[in-house]
DNA sequence: CGCGGCACTTAGAATTGCCAGG
DNA sequence: CCTGGCAATTCTAAGTGCCGCG
């Protein structure tokens, strides 16, 4: 086609423009951009979730090349999945019907028997929660009920102000805020010690709505000019003895408050779905605060602003009897709309995005929506083979459009990326396989590309892949000038034009769709590689590694929690520590049979970690750490004598018992110090016989291989979060299999939570089933 | 046909609860 | 028995995708 070449040049001016525009502000920094680093610009824009993300660079391998056997090789099976469970087609009983049917029942009881209370009989407890939706028939999912009660919305309570004494400072003087005020000041003054309250960034968005509120209210009695003179200490300091305060509780008192709410909460948490009892998920209203944008958000810090009844908009049966609003307040709008599943809507004030109260995970819509979602996602099974055979040849075509679609959906399908909408200028920059730009890939010829950007959550997706040939010479193609930074990569591409060529091949297929079926064929493959044999303890090993592949394909990571480097560290010590005492029952070893060290020197050698230095180290911990424990024995006894009635110990007393019973650590101290002429090499021999030295040389071998295992473990999932595609990604059902076929309790595989929320698949699978 | 609104899923962080190991 | 650390749960931000309107 002879469009080929003016193809390159971006169909929108004005896009391109803009993007450019956006760009400008960081170009000036962009000229030492080097290879392994972060790119200046994401570097400058968002410094902290960069830095969080450090597993990120150089150190990841190259994916391995997707070869189209691999990959492509799926062989179609056959539509059998579905037999195994009832789902498809059993009609068990009519929707709806059931619903109704149980609903009547409850009127009638009510009426003849007498109740408790909450109006019901366990039985007929039993037979609400027994509703098995999995096993009805399934209807087109456009209607959501006929029937929907509810108690609409619970309100946080209002502003408690601070105690008098509780003053935010400005130049060192207290100031007297209105209520209104103290209010969003104490919003940063309870965050003073997190990451967001350094971030200037949220300072600057926290500090004009703070003003703002403050000028609104009337002032101060000083006028409040500068985010740096103002002092926010005693704010934090009073909810952090609040806090404690609070944790100090008696578990008794604890635990009546924790009643309180719950009866607070008890007529909110549940709703009647066509008759049905199922749980709310979040019926309280998000109470005002300061926006938590992630990454390097343009509008984080600004002050999220209480929700108002006359805001929210209550959706419920038209049969059933509206929520009262609280008192002296009228809800915005009453609904019966049932094709949608939300309770109750509002809109927040800072991006004016839509909110909405909606049914739990466990309930029935969720549950069947999940259920379609990885029955949409097992039928792309049946179209993948053609799919991929299509994308591979159309990554040549001749049209650009088709080429970039061709890319994209290669991108999609091999490295599980996301569709990529569009975004705005006051959002975070963060992009999708559509919204790829210059900047996002480079080149190492000869077909390997690096992928640099932030994903959704501002997530640093970081990766170095082999690639198809030609996929790297489009990729190339795609950045030729007069394309430069800021440019889209897929300029004429975006989600609606693929989903659209998607639909071609199977309705309802989209962009998000092969994370689905990619993250459940994956995990189906890695369980399949699991011997069935060993301990349930070593599955559940294999089952979380086959887990962890499925989340670092999608990856989904988390940041490392403060204290991991100091755990690491902690186990690494008690592994030397291990280590070293097995040298000194190896040692005893030799001194009670000289020929078994002539006849294998090696494995009388010292472990090469532990130097001279290191010993001393772990000497030095052990003794610390005994010392430690004596000193908080002897006063744990003394307080236990003080509460069994009898006389304490005075501080003397106390004083010299602790020091008698030290005296058993300096004797140890000075036996290691003793051993230490020889090097060790001389301990003295505690055991009876070679046989018992080496019985407990084999127990700390298997600490030592327990214990190093853990780490390893530790280490690789410090930054990679397996819930989300535990939650999201794997087909339930592909656990449940892998539970009744390695005989592994589903307990240990899905928390309480998780098992309420698939319990269609814990009821439907059997051992056989195949995604 | 493009775009804003709407509804819903997906996501990591923050908070809470629990229990193993000192 | 206590409590630190981890797992579970809660919270709400940030995506996807579709639809209706001008």
């Amino acid at each position: 086609m002879s469009d080929s070449s003016d193809d390159d040049i971006p169909l929108s001016k004005r896009s391109q423009q803009e993007s450019r525009k956006r760009k400008l502000k960081v170009e000036k920094e962009e000229s030492d951009f080097s290879d392994d680093e972060v790119p200046l610009k994401i570097r400058g824009k968002k410094a902290a979730a960069a830095a969080k993300n450090k597993s990120a660079p150089v150190a990841k391998k190259p994916k391995a090349e997707p070869s189209d056997d691999s990959h492509v090789s799926t062989a179609p099976v056959k539509k059998n999945g579905a037999s195994n469970g009832k789902a498809n087609g059993k009609v068990k009983a009519e929707n709806g019907t059931a619903g109704a049917k149980s609903a009547k029942k409850r009127e009638t009881k009510k009426g003849a028997t007498p109740v408790d209370e909450d109006g019901k009989t366990e039985q007929e407890k039993e037979e609400e929660e027994a509703y098995k939706w999995w096993e009805a028939e399934q209807n087109d999912g456009t209607v959501k009920w006929t029937t929907l009660s509810h108690k609409g919305v619970l309100f946080p309570p209002p502003y408690e102000p601070l105690p008098k004494h509780v003053k935010m400072k400005y130049d060192g003087k207290p100031v007297d805020l209105p209520v209104a005020a103290e209010e969003v000041a104490g919003f940063f003054g309870a965050m003073l010690e997190s990451d967001h309250a350094k971030n200037p960034v949220f300072q600057k968005n926290f500090f004009n709505d703070f003003k703002a509120v403050l000028k609104k209210a009337g002032g101060a009695n000083v006028a409040i000019e500068s985010f740096e003179k103002c002092d926010f200490t005693d704010m934090f300091n009073y909810f952090e003895e609040k806090r404690l305060e609070k944790k100090n509780m008696s578990a008794a008192e604890k635990k009546r408050i924790k009643a309180e709410k719950d009866k607070i909460e008890e007529e909110y948490k549940v709703c009647y779905l066509d008759g049905r009892k199922e749980v709310v998920g979040n019926f309280r209203i998000e109470p005002p605060g300061l926006f938590r944008g992630r990454g390097s958000h343009p509008k984080t810090g600004k002050l999220k602003s209480r929700v108002m009844p006359e805001q929210v908009t209550i959706n419920i049966g038209a049969e059933a009897e509206v929520p009262k609003p609280p008192e002296g307040h009228e809800w915005a709008e009453v609904k019966h709309d049932n094709t949608v599943s939300w309770l109750a809507t509002w809109k927040e004030n800072i991006n004016g995005a839509t909110k909405y109260v909606f049914l739990a995970a466990n309930s029935s819509l969720k549950g069947m929506s999940d259920f379609k979602k990885f029955e949409k996602a097992r039928q792309l099974k049946n179209h993948i083979d053609d799919i991929r055979q299509d994308y591979r040849r159309e990554l040549k075509d001749e049209k650009m459009v088709n080429r970039q679609r061709a890319t994209a959906m290669y991108l999609i399908d091999v490295l599980a990326l996301r569709a990529g909408g569009e975004k705005g200028e006051d959002e975070a920059d963060t992009v999708g396989c559509c919204s790829l730009r210059y900047e996002h890939v480079t080149f190492k010829p000869p077909n390997i590309v690096v992928f640099d950007f932030l994903g959704k959550d501002s997530i640093r997706f970081y990766q170095e892949v082999k690639v198809d040939h030609q996929v790297y010479k489009n990729l190339k193609l795609f950045k030729r000038p007069p394309k430069r930074e800021g440019d889209e990569l897929f300029d004429r591409l975006d989600p609606p034009s693929l989903n659209k060529h998607l639909q071609n091949y199977m309705p309802g297929l989209t962009a998000k769709v092969f994370r689905t079926y990619n993250a459940s064929k994956t995990m189906q493959d890695q369980l399949g590689k699991i011997p069935n044999k060993g301990t349930v303890n070593e599955k559940m090993v294999a089952f979380n590694a086959a887990n962890r592949a499925v989340a670092i394909l999608c990856n989904h990571q988390r940041t490392v929690s403060k204290s991991h480097e100091q755990s690491v560290g902690k186990i690494e010590d008690k592994i030397l520590e291990i280590k070293f005492q097995r040298y000194r029952l190896k040692m005893q070893l030799a001194q009670l049979e000289p020929a078994r060290k002539k006849k294998d020197p090696a494995y009388f050698e010292r472990d090469a970690e532990l130097t001279d230095e290191v010993i001393d180290k772990i000497i030095d911990n052990i003794l610390t750490r005994e010392r430690e424990k004596i000193v908080k024995k002897v006063q744990r006894d003394n307080e236990k004598r003080a509460a069994e009635g009898e006389t304490k110990l005075s501080e003397k007393e106390v004083e010299k018992e602790t020091k008698e019973k030290l005296k058993a650590v300096s004797e140890l101290e000075a036996v290691y110090a003793k051993e230490k002429k020889s090097s060790f090499k001389m301990p003295e021999v505690t055991v009876s016989s070679a046989e018992k030295v080496e019985q407990q040389i084999e127990k700390l071998n298997e600490r030592i291989t327990n214990t190093t295992l853990q780490l390893k473990d530790k280490e690789d999932n410090s930054t990679v979060a397996l819930t989300t595609s535990k939650i999201n990604y794997i087909d339930p059902r592909l656990t449940v299999m892998f539970s009744k076929k390695y005989s592994v309790p589903i307990e240990k595989l899905f928390s309480k939570t998780l098992r309420e929320k698939f319990k269609w698949a814990i009821e439907s699978a059997d051992e056989k089933w195949v995604f």
